[in-house]
DNA sequence: CAGGCATAAATTGTCAACAATAATGACCAA
DNA sequence: TTGGTCATTATTGTTGACAATTTATGCCTG
């Protein structure tokens, strides 16, 4: 039997939990979620005493917060929820397209031969989720995340893993939410990520990198011609 | 009279000088000019007292600098000043390869002419620097970090630009610092950015990429080369 | 009635004291 | 002497009050 244990994408979760990680932590998610939409004004107090805490290490969460882009702030003024816009998620596929890339070249240098058995095992997984599931695209777009995730890791390079982990993931996840559904990629997606495998395991750095560009820059088109359709009809 | 104003790579000078930004820009000065030397302890109140102001301000400096990774910050346990390694410099290289890769390549596709002139009088500035003071490295080295300033600016990524910017760049100068004196590389790095910028001119973003990382990998090459030798001679 | 200035309210920035946690060192026992 | 345990100390985490700044409100003037 291959290896199921599906990586977690919330690394360090075994930091003590002062009250500013879990303020930061509560706060990610419901931006992400969208229970605080993108926009909302950010009021320190209001936040403090609705989770029960002092203004001191809500601030540190906020500050954390403007640092992975999810709140930006202006001095004196306060800050708000990041609104997404093309411009921004423009930004944000090509700065990742260029870190995955770059990971995928060093991971089909550098990831291990049975990591690269289990990445293929995963793979298998998620193709039989999806005759399983037939539409859930839903659970597509979280394996999806986990793919990327395993090659980040396999890159061995620190930098590259915490801002794809720690920001832009998180990003794009606000980007897919807000482009609403997107129309069943999940087979193609999974036929690229098997090529993306295929190269790794073949140890062709060249072609890794090339086909998760491609790859990624494919998922932008689409979600840029999404928003154009989105704002034609207003 | 080609345009000869020089671009300063402090871009948000214009802040409100709150207690907390002045902290934050003196600590990092200090840090990038090894005042406060690699691996040293950051102790709160010492530091609160050092710069006259109370720890609210002051830890707030400190969590910027964990995030430009200037800082590394256990919970609990206190901050340190970042000891750079080589794994952690091979990492900052490789990132940057990938982030101004895509810059270099952006910039082909947007640079504005006018724009494209003033960098190609930029570099005839450097050349005439070089010629002038012949061995003076420093001064090719701001020039080096002005150029590729320059390049991230021109991509119209802000993503890009500020991670360059507001981070790698300041870790670049680091390793430069921890690595000595490099040999006179000015008149290579001249050069290869000359072949850059006329790639840019023709649009030509697949070659402009190709060259920017050949050029960055190749300074890595070498600082690794130091990097070797120093730890040989142990 | 419109526009600008002054005042008032709301919000962020800063501070000093208190509580909780981890590092230090002394003492005791094997 | 060494190893471990406990008290002490130093340092970080948290809090509520105060100061500075911005935004909102309403009044006055043209």
């Amino acid at each position: 039997m291959p290896e199921t244990i599906p990586v977690s994408t919330t690394e360090d979760a075994l930091e003590p939990p002062t009250l500013a990680r879990r303020a930061f932590d509560s706060i990610k998610s419901d931006i992400i979620d969208g229970e605080l939409a993108q926009g909302t004004k950010i009021v320190e107090s209001d936040l403090a005493l609705k989770y029960g805490i002092s203004r001191g290490p809500l601030r540190e969460a906020i500050h954390r917060l403007e640092q992975i882009k999810l709140i930006v702030r202006i001095p004196h003024a306060g800050s708000r929820v990041v609104t997404l816009d093309a411009r921004m998620m423009q930004d944000i596929y090509e700065a990742r397209e260029a870190l995955e890339g770059m990971a995928a070249r060093l991971a089909a240098r550098l990831m291990p031969d049975n990591e690269i058995a289990s990445l293929s095992a995963l793979l298998d997984q998620h193709e039989a989720a999806i005759s399983e599931t037939e539409g859930k695209a839903y659970f597509q777009r979280e394996g999806d995340i986990d793919f990327h995730y395993r090659i980040a890791v396999a890159s061995q390079n620190q930098w590259i893993l915490e801002n794809l982990n720690g920001e832009l993931y998180q990003l794009i996840r606000m980007c897919r939410r807000q482009s609403g559904q997107i129309p069943s990629r999940a087979q193609t997606a999974l036929s690229q990520h098997r090529q993306i495998a295929v190269a790794i395991a073949q140890r062709d750095e060249e072609l890794a990198e090339l086909l998760m560009r491609r790859h990624i820059s494919g998922a932008w088109k689409i979600v840029r011609k999404i928003l154009e359709d989105q704002h034609d009809s207003n």
